[in-house]
DNA sequence: AAAACAGGTCTATTGTGATAGACTATAAGC
DNA sequence: GCTTATAGTCTATCACAATAGACCTGTTTT
């Protein structure tokens, strides 16, 4: 099955998740009431769809997320640039800096990145 | 005022404009036809809504941008980088480069990138 | 003058994202 | 046995994205 694009509010759902699973379900509520201001009901209409789509867990009244937020973000990067930049890194990362600096030091870890994932190919 | 986010549509149908520009609404029609699969009164009611949020000019039937692409592209990248990042460009290009390989080109290519925004800061 | 076309508006439909209120079921405490 | 939590469902509302059909007006062609 291909990658469905997660919504601005079911990223954010999985965010909370993310950030404490394992979460029981009521706990849950609470943390979704404090961080995104939503109502009981909410949280648990959101919870119903991500484990229908398959993003979620709840079993025995413990939620846990079924995929990873690395996954997550690595689809949606990809379609991203795919949509902006026809899927061209260069294309996104010029843009992104436009007229912007960024320190030596974050310099340095992007580089390292980039090095990291090289092949040898010309 | 603030940065609208373009919605799916509203950025496909620019990109036609930004790739053709200058260019008659009749033609613009034809080419959302083509393009998009759209009928006239679509790429109508688009291009009314478009002027209306300042993004294109319709002036005596020829259409032009009224937003950079670049802008655009720069604003949306700012925006995907926040939500889905908290603003992280590392964390943003170590997801999108995962497990995948970037030829020494396209490397390069960044690295300049990169080298051509880094402040003297440490 | 009638037909054809360019250039456009207005209203309508369908889908779905975002959110919540009202209700239900089951277990725990008194 | 009744009350209070806990855990959850079901239905509904509102906004707006996405799309287009029907219609209108002015100009050009036959």
């Amino acid at each position: 099955m291909e990658y469905q694009k997660l919504c601005e509010s079911d990223f954010r759902f999985m965010t909370v998740i993310w950030d404490h699973e394992p979460v029981s379900s009521t706990e849950l509520v609470k943390l979704c009431q404090e961080k995104l201001g939503w109502k009981k009901s909410t949280t648990y209409t959101m919870l119903k769809k991500m484990t229908e789509k398959g993003l979620a867990k709840n079993e025995n009244t413990v939620v846990t997320s079924a995929v990873s937020r690395d996954s997550v973000q690595k689809n949606e990067s990809e379609l991203f640039v795919d949509q902006t930049f026809s899927g061209s890194l260069p294309g996104f990362l010029a843009a992104f800096l436009g007229n912007r600096t960024i320190s030596e030091k974050e310099a340095e870890e992007l580089i390292r990145l980039i090095e990291a994932h090289k092949t040898g190919e010309r």
